[in-house]
DNA sequence: AAGCTGGCCTACT
DNA sequence: CAGTAGGCCAGCT
């Protein structure tokens, strides 16, 4: 995919700020809800920056900029918003693959590091948690979902309280830092 | 091209 | 329980 004329729009849903970045028709990157403009930009030229020299998924919209940060924001929120499934140039890329898997999580449920591992048949258990760094599309590929084997909550990009927030909000029951699974 | 770096895991104190 | 050493493996320098 060429990624000229990347497109970067941001906006306010629920008192929190978002950015997109956009290529044609496709979502490159969004950020996650942060508290003024800067930190969403901050936070998704970090990832425009990368994707420029590696290949990472996209998805397609068929909505306008602000419809679409407002369902970013629904989604930091804790309320389902269905988007058009994940693409990729290259389909065997490790990442991608362990994107893929996550993004089959839904909305209430968690699962692991291992698990997402062992869906792929492999044991890159750290490489799993490498690729979700990475994620370009927080919230909409959802890698908060994805916690530790002993079930305490792992790593985030906007740090674990925020994982744990996300979390409560979409009805996953947490005692302390440890989620509870039915 | 050979290390280094992680959003990890298991096993052991 | 809590902490950690040593093992993993893909990607990045």
């Amino acid at each position: 995919m060429k990624k000229n004329n990347i497109l970067i729009s941001t906006g306010k849903y629920q008192g929190l700020y978002f950015a997109v970045a956009c290529c044609e028709d496709v979502v490159i990157s969004c950020s996650l809800g942060r508290e003024n403009e800067k930190k969403a930009l901050e936070d998704i030229n970090a990832f425009v920056k990368k994707s420029k020299k590696n290949e990472f998924p996209y998805v397609k919209i068929n909505s306008t900029d602000s419809q679409l940060v407002k369902n970013i924001g629904k989604l930091f929120y804790g309320k389902n918003t269905e988007f058009n499934s994940l693409e990729h140039d290259n389909e065997n890329n490790f990442s991608f693959k362990v994107l893929l898997e996550v993004s089959k999580i839904p909305l209430g449920e968690v699962k692991t590091y291992k698990e997402i591992a062992e869906k792929m048949d492999s044991e890159a258990y750290r490489a799993v948690g490498n690729a979700l760094n990475k994620n370009p599309l927080p919230l909409i590929i959802p890698c908060h979902r994805v916690i530790r084997t002993d079930l305490s909550l792992g790593g985030f990009r906007g740090g674990s309280e925020m994982k744990k927030e996300l979390l409560k909000r979409e009805g996953v029951r947490i005692k302390g830092n440890i989620v509870v699974r039915d």
